[in-house]
DNA sequence: ATCTAATTTTAGATCGATCTATTTATTAAA
DNA sequence: TTTAATAAATAGATCGATCTAAAATTAGAT
């Protein structure tokens, strides 16, 4: 194996400033600085990383812990993140949860033990401030994407789901629609439950009865939601219109309303929510809700990277709203409204 | 920091027996692993990963380069190579190259860097034998999935595309149509070419002139797709049928069939590549070739678990057949064949 | 009780970088 | 030319595990 000294024995200098060499140090002459890299080059070195984590207080990376990458909205995030420390120099680390706390552990446990330097994670259900005690205890900082625990003192970037579901059924309502259907989420119910608050809001706000508004829950799959959207649209309460949990349900509701025999955006209107890339490439493209997930992950990495310099830094949080994208999937009522 | 050290003193133990019991070594008595065991606890010690990968000669770490985290494709993939590999103790980094050849070349970097053990990799178009090289130097063994570069002398987990894209017109075929446009990949043109071939290959065994189905290509996205099947079926060739480069163009293409006012799987019919998750789900559930690409995922790990193991086992190759699920999106054609 | 063999435990060297403190070389000012 | 100040290069200790080879303990056989 090549090491630091082999090469420096080629260039002709010291061990250390092979070292500096590597770390892209001002602190070595130009000319020195060639030599070396030459003398690199020849030997065919390999930086050694564990050996330099071990001496080095930091270890230029940072974990990312997701629940679930096959989502867009994780893998725009992912991108976020990197936009912002990857030039900082820091390696991100991915690690899929899959929804399960017994991974979860497992993974934090993981990253602790190759000592990241930082820490962003969406955490998954039944998480508690405990669960990250032994990230604190040795003071590695941890940022909360999109999910947040109650009472922990960590950093927090996200979006204010309440008001942008309100903003959702608020869009369907300035057009003109009074039955509007729900399509929540069976998979994540806390989240499901705060959206649908949104939504009970904005029918309130129009002194509408919340309560029969039809609504319903599936799993984010495009043939449950098609089955859902089926189900609603022909109750006796036959809306004219959806809100729809995220932008999975909205596409898997779209293919019911086709199934009808129905055009969506003229028979049924439907709004989604996150705003992944596909949706503006859906056919007719699809209204929703953006939550620019790309731009979460930029916050959250430049919250990590400033505590990461400043462990005493209060604690900050950085709530974005949901901002509605009106496509082709809404339009006002076209049977009048009863 | 807490050592190893310091847990050996409080169990009253050396640090080499409190090493063996991080490791799980059965050398160690059962009575004083409990007493180390307990130790830890008490003074929370967290393991070193980089002290113990600077000294040991393996890391019990596995890299995954792959081009497109967010497809399915490479979701399912992800399973399946840590089906294999988790439970021999090994840690999978996965990095997203996003077909980018110069971040594919830092990854490849800075995985060397971090000694991995093994490396499973979908290279992006252009990359060489000679990319690869640093790390047939220094030993450490490469598995290519999907994707294979000319000459690499390095195992390969994979599937038949060309036979599987042949089967996927065969089925078009069987059930009578004789008009079948072919819509490719404007985004993986060596992979589009060779699952072309499949379809030229398909029509020429029936007797009828492959040059003549008509063609189009287009981005992996479900507008570009909907716009490209809506060409192909209102052209002169009036196709009956349709065979789509993957799942994710042949659910554009049935948005496109929708927007045209025809019904998928009655007025034209759609076979799509890859059976993702949501193609069961799709509406009307997709016809597609399976590639089952966790089970190739599990292939990939176990040819790299095996290689690192014996680094002079003879190259192996696994390419596995593309088998048809059929579905409800493809039926015998309605208007006759002229 | 003694000897052998098997089982546990251990001391001390080692992996390959970085860090701190110091030395050496270079430049600018007097 | 000398001195001071700055820039560049270095020696040697150090990070916290694992490895090797040897020592201590225990068990089994005689």
């Amino acid at each position: 194996m090549v090491t630091l000294l082999d090469v420096a024995k080629v260039a002709g200098v010291s061990r250390a400033t092979v070292s500096l060499v590597c770390r892209d140090s001002p602190l070595v002459a130009e000319k020195t600085r060639k030599k070396v890299e030459r003398a690199m080059a020849e030997v065919g070195y390999v930086y050694n990383r564990s050996a330099a984590n071990l001496r080095s207080s930091f270890t230029n990376t940072v974990g990312l812990i997701i629940p679930d990458i096959a989502n867009p909205v994780y893998s725009d995030l992912l991108t976020g993140v990197e936009d912002v420390l990857t030039p900082l120099g820091k390696a991100v680390f991915i690690a899929d949860t899959n929804e399960s706390e017994e991974r979860q552990a497992h993974l934090l446990q993981r990253m602790l033990e190759m000592r990241v330097d930082g820490l962003v994670i969406s955490t998954v259900g039944g998480t508690t401030a405990e669960d990250l005690a032994p990230y604190t205890r040795i003071g590695v900082p941890i940022t909360q994407v999109f999910r947040m625990i109650e009472d922990a003192p960590f950093d927090y970037a996200g979006i204010n789901n309440r008001l942008g579901c309100r903003r959702a059924a608020e869009h369907l309502l300035d057009l003109g629609h009074r039955h509007i259907g729900f399509i929540g989420s069976a998979v994540s119910p806390s989240v499901n439950q705060v959206r649908y608050g949104g939504f009970c809001d904005a029918v309130r706000s129009r002194d509408l009865p919340a309560e029969s508004m039809p609504t319903i829950t599936c799993k984010h799959t495009f043939g449950d939601a098609a089955v859902a959207a089926k189900k609603l649209i022909s109750s006796a309460a036959a809306p004219t219109a959806l809100v729809c949990f995220n932008d999975i349900i909205a596409f898997g509701a779209t293919l019911g309303v086709y199934e009808l025999g129905l055009t969506p955006g003229l028979d049924v209107s439907l709004v989604g929510f996150d705003d992944i890339e596909s949706a503006a490439n859906w056919r007719p493209p699809l209204t929703t809700m953006s939550i620019e997930a790309r731009q979460i992950g930029r916050h959250a990495g430049t919250l990590l990277a400033n505590r990461i310099k400043d462990l005493d830094l209060p604690v900050c949080s950085m709530v974005s709203e949901a901002v509605l994208k009106q496509r082709e999937t809404t339009a006002p009522p076209r049977r009048a409204a009863v």
